[in-house]
RNA sequence: GUGCUUGUAGCUCAGCAGGUUAGAGCAUCAGAUUGUGGUUCUGAGGGUCGUGGGUUCGAGUCCCAUCAGGCACCCCA
């Protein structure tokens, strides 16, 4: 980097129109289908109080909220003591009472606390917008991304849970992205772990297993007993792990290993009922029962739901669960929630990687009209006028140049025609318009023009 | 927080064991073509080789430090 030359903060980008437009085209087929299955938007604020996102993301999610500086003099209203002792983490919560978002969710469920009032539950809402992590950059993993979330709160029925799934399979069938959606319960991982003896030891089993596919399973065990599980206990996970079969054949297996646990039965009958609702209205893509899918942070109660993309190295897409309680920290205990976030610019980065955008996301003017003068002008004025008029999309080249560059810049700007109006025009009323695709031009009168652009 | 890796033009890179005024392609701008773009041809602008120090007669090239990107782990969309 040279001295002077400005700069954005790692893992942030800048957006030029041709990102907008197909990121646009990405929220845009997202809220469509959020709309169409009666979801409704929301906003929160980029900040929030540091204290009501602090402790919901695990002791990782905390180091990874992105702090504001409190404003003015900060420092005296700090603690001598954790000044002296140079204590970041303590002294941060003493001069940081604001934060940007680290999620969706939260903010969602502070949203339904403090409005509880005003909703009608169930309610089902969904929110676009970016959020930030202080995480470290790299592929596929930004700072500042675009959730999109959809979420029910305030239903229990596992008819949601089939309706989302439904929803991220129509989303991804408009954009074109082959996926598989693995679907798992925590109930069903609370049952395992009971019945290996380790209950208390769901997370760490949880986030073992959940590498499988990625370390496998040597490794997964090793690091099952690096977190304290007995070699017996592994010994006893090793059928779960390798469960295969159809998604039924599974349940069927799986029920029988669980046949003490009263959650794991919970489990899979939760499942079962999903699987259920799937079955009376089949996807377009593969839902997949992957018991070593733990993810999902650790509110999830019940469902949890993980979408990758096939034939690509991106991590999820789009991510999604139940929590029963995730307002009972704000103090409305009792409201079960279920909801999925898709991940816009993973989805974007998958998209373009696979060629997926249509070309003509790209266009924003319909038409270009040439500038040939003052005289000209004015005549193109009042073209303008018209065509706006009739909700075409269009432009005035702003200044009198060559037609190279005119066109030039009808061409880089993916303008698909260019109307060309100059003394003959002016004079038969008969303006060219000029294809940029095929190159053909045609001599028509304005009417026609309209009719010819309405319809591309 | 841990590990690995890379910094040369707006972008992608070349620069051969340290040796004259640092190169290419793409992009930009201009001209060939003053009413027709995407192809072609010609030309132009643009670099204190990330920064600081060291070795050397001489450093883009070697050494050290530092900063900044990228990738992987952790965790996640």
């Amino acid at each position: 980097m040279s001295k002077g030359k400005p700069s954005i903060p790692k893992g942030t980008r800048d957006f030029s129109p041709q990102e907008i437009a197909r990121r646009n085209y990405i929220f845009d087929t997202i809220r469509a289908v959020y709309e169409l299955h009666g979801y409704r938007p929301i906003e929160t604020p980029a900040m929030e109080n540091l204290s009501t996102l602090m402790g919901k993301y695990g002791e990782e999610g905390d180091r990874l909220i992105f702090r504001i500086l409190n404003s003015g003099d900060y420092l005296s209203k700090a603690n001598p003591d954790t000044l002296a002792r140079k204590d970041s983490l303590q002294l941060s919560s003493q001069i940081c009472e604001k934060a940007l978002r680290y999620d969706l969710t939260v903010p969602f469920a502070r949203y339904v606390v403090q409005h509880q009032h005003e909703i009608t539950f169930p309610l089902k809402r969904f929110q676009i917008q970016p959020v930030w992590r202080a995480d470290r950059p790299q592929k596929g993993r930004y700072r500042e991304f675009f959730q999109c979330d959809a979420d029910v709160i305030g239903s229990d029925s596992l008819f949601n849970e089939y309706e989302l799934i439904s929803i991220i399979d129509q989303v991804f069938q408009k954009l074109g992205v082959s996926i598989t959606v693995k679907i798992n319960n925590r109930k069903i991982l609370a049952g395992i772990a009971e019945y290996i003896g380790f209950a208390d030891k769901i997370i760490d089993i949880t986030t073992a297993i959940d590498k499988l596919d990625k370390i496998g399973l040597d490794k997964v065990n090793e690091e099952l007993k690096e977190r304290g599980l007995t070699g017996a206990a592994v010994e006893a996970l090793q059928p779960v792990l390798l469960l295969e079969g159809t998604e039924n054949e599974k349940l069927e297996r799986l029920r029988v290993v669980l046949t003490t646990s009263t959650v794991g039965l919970k489990g899979i009958e939760e499942m079962e009922e999903v699987l259920d609702w799937l079955a009376n209205d089949p996807t377009n893509c593969r839902v997949e029962l992957d018991l070593t899918l733990a993810r999902g942070l650790n509110y999830y109660t019940g469902a949890i739901i993980e979408v990758k993309a096939n034939d690509v190295a991106m991590g999820s897409i789009c991510g999604g669960g139940r929590y029963d309680d995730l307002t009972g920290i704000f103090g409305l205990p009792g409201m079960s929630g279920v909801g999925i976030s898709f991940g816009a610019d993973r989805i974007y980065d998958v998209m373009l990687e696979q060629g997926l955008f249509p070309e003509d996301v790209l266009t924003f003017s319909q038409v270009l009209l040439v500038n040939f003068g003052k005289e000209e002008q004015k005549y193109a004025q009042q073209v303008l006028k018209e065509l706006r008029k009739n909700h075409i999309k269009c432009e005035l080249y702003p200044d009198d140049v060559k037609m190279k560059k005119q066109m030039q810049y009808a061409d880089k700007n993916n303008i698909p025609y260019v109307l060309v109006i100059g003394r003959n025009e002016m004079e038969s009323g008969m303006l060219s318009l000029k294809n940029m695709k095929t190159g053909e031009q045609k001599s028509l009168a304005l009417p026609e023009i309209i009719k010819e652009l309405f319809v591309h």
